[in-house]
DNA sequence: AGCCGCGTGTGACGCACATCACAAACATTA
DNA sequence: TAATGTTTGTGATGTGCGTCACACGCGGCT
């Protein structure tokens, strides 16, 4: 089947090929029988916005496919990318449970394919399932995990450079955990994003593309990147 | 009974008179039963360190008496303070849940009473109760929150002043919900380490306070601070 | 008393980076 | 293909604050 947005849809979760590599979604059959009931699977084109931070929480967003970005905005406009948010992620699932606004907003920056559940059947859900419930702790444990890595980041690594270094390089891992070639990434966000993405100005982004190419760090075609010397990446990236 | 290091002790978390007030402890008697047979209850010194970050979990603590710091450090020598924790929150939670090591390093800032549990006690403990189970999840929401706020002061506010008004501010509600008189508040921690809270040198620390000073909107006596024009302080908070 | 260690106060200096202000390179639409 | 928007590239300029350096006050020693 093939939603408007022209994504092929997983139609029951119990038959979801990818369940295995998505974290939540990985439970036992008994448990996921309960959550099929529940969920109510949705395509999203690109842009769609899931939830904003302030909101009272409606409920909690499976990603099945596709990506979601994840942010923060102060009230002067300024905004903060938290975080790329991948398939078998729950998204609203701290506000969900402890019922104070969401945290974050969520939108999509591709098609997506996304399972919600509203707020009382979930939480109705959790309460008669300890394997429901013990996965909402992991996945909350691993949501912790990454603001503490972001708080790491802008906290504690000085310059601009170090932060677009160790992000191209996680980036790069990132592919290499995908079978993808590491060391070659293509750019899904523009550097306002990126720059978004560690807390700096567009311009120093660019300057800094600009920088490592003159160095023969970096090599670029189009929207693709190449990491010639990871080696100097590294060193920039764990410059204290 | 009393500890060697001059503090009350609490016996058992049955008849432990702030439970209500500690969010994790407020468990269905059932379950805190279970507990009780799994904790060990033990008084630590001033600057006791828990843990470290980066050691693999040995299992959960939690503070039934005194603060706690919790800090993150790089390579390089830097700190950073990332929260004081009060009675009632439970450390190493999403560390030993995910079996991943220690986010943070804890250090106890007064003296102590905190409740240990085994990893694999801890482990089976939830995966028996769901209850149990539940509180852990509200608990990890509640941390996850707290470190989005973080990321929220880090990232979006700019000056270092505007992130020392919001910590006064915090503190100084802080001391209001527990029924002292708001707009006074005394330091527990030298320049330095509120430099480490807000990500800046304690120079700039020490020339924010006395500019406040000269504005007249802080006044201080010894450790004692007074906030004279709450107004103003908010303003420079929440500057964009 | 005098000495030491620790926290605090304050000046001088420089640099990383924000901000402004364009121009050039693409992408989209009509 | 012109017309309009979006993303990128680069210079000039200013400033917040990190860093170094040193002096002062205060409490705990012996």
């Amino acid at each position: 089947m093939l939603s408007p947005y022209g994504m092929e849809i997983v139609e029951s979760c119990l038959d979801c090929k990818l369940r295995a590599d998505h974290l939540f979604c990985d439970m036992p059959p008994a448990t996921l029988q309960n959550f099929e009931g529940i969920k109510f699977s949705t395509a999203y084109p690109q842009g769609a916005v899931l939830f904003v931070e302030g909101q009272m929480p409606r409920g909690i967003f499976v990603i099945c496919k596709g990506s979601v970005k994840l942010s923060i905005n102060s009230p002067g406009g300024r905004t903060m990318i938290v975080k790329l948010a991948e398939p078998g992620e729950v998204l609203g699932l701290s506000a969900t449970i402890s019922g104070k606004p969401y945290e974050v907003t969520a939108e999509t920056i591709d098609p997506c394919q996304i399972n919600f559940v509203k707020r009382d059947d979930f939480l109705r859900f959790l309460k008669e399932d300890v394997d429901a419930c013990f996965k909402v702790a992991e996945q909350l444990g691993e949501k912790y995990h990454n603001a503490c890595k972001e708080v790491r980041s802008l906290g504690l690594s000085h310059s601009a450079a170090e932060k677009l270094a160790s992000l191209l390089l996680e980036w790069s891992s990132k592919n290499g955990a995908a079978g993808k070639p590491e060391g070659r990434l293509t750019l899904r966000l523009t550097h306002e994003e990126i720059a978004q993405m560690i807390g700096t100005s567009r311009e120093t982004v660019t300057r800094l593309f600009a920088d490592l190419k003159k160095r023969q760090i970096l090599q670029s075609k189009g929207s693709t990147l190449v990491i010639r010397n990871s080696g100097a990446l590294r060193d920039i990236a764990s410059h204290n």
